[in-house]
DNA sequence: ACTTAATGTCTTATATAGTGGACAAATCAT
DNA sequence: ATGATTTGTCCACTATATAAGACATTAAGT
């Protein structure tokens, strides 16, 4: 991640990352595995899942992935996303969604 | 991530991202924000936004939280791990979990 | 049917993530 | 209490992710 700008995370992410570190650790913990057992299990430097524990928003997607499989918390992932059908499900099904978002349409003749 | 081996990368870990990234899409159509404009309130560019719809695994855990933030979803990444109170909740409370994870005691005096 | 803008998809350069140490501090077993 | 082992934490190097841009394709509006 281009972690130039700090505060280009927004908060509700750092706050959700931080916690999910926690919880990692907490759910390796709960199934006796040492930090060296989990980093040689995800093909990481235990340096990396230091960081991944921490919340570190700039390790890789597909580490996080990793580690939550091995603890088998993968299916977690999938769901991240599921509530799309919440109030915004106006359009019932999404096949009926756009393929592509145009500008607000405009009446008239387009002037460029 | 070291992608060096891409089977380093659990099936499961690989599933998930996939349908995440899809999801992700559906939810920015859903909401009628186009790819660029996507782009510009994560600070990223759209080569890797399209990373992420398609569920890299290389793109930071970072900018995924960001991505998913701006959709409202930042509260399903807090939850992944929530169910750590599984089946192997034994120990009920995560205060006496042991902060070490020691070997397997072994019997009788130490040999080195 | 045309036009225009959005999206799919690569490639290359440069910023940075991930590793391999190293050391101190903390925890556990005896 | 002590010794062994794990974990916390930092740093510098090299592998790689991200941005920038280019081009083709496709959807949408008129």
């Amino acid at each position: 991640m281009k972690s130039l700008a700090p505060e280009t995370l927004p908060r509700a992410a750092r706050r959700a990352l931080v916690k999910l570190g926690a919880d990692i650790a907490v759910a390796r913990k709960k199934r006796r595995i040492s930090t060296v057992s989990m980093a040689e299990r995800a093909f990481i430097s235990r340096s990396t899942l230091y960081k991944v524990e921490k919340g570190d928003p700039t390790v890789s997607m597909g580490i996080y992935a990793t580690v939550l499989a091995i603890l088998g918390l993968a299916e977690g992932l999938s769901q991240v996303a599921d509530r799309i059908n919440d109030a915004l499900g106006l359009d019932l099904d999404e096949d009926r969604l756009p393929k592509k978002i145009m500008p607000a349409r405009r009446r008239g003749k387009r002037v460029r």
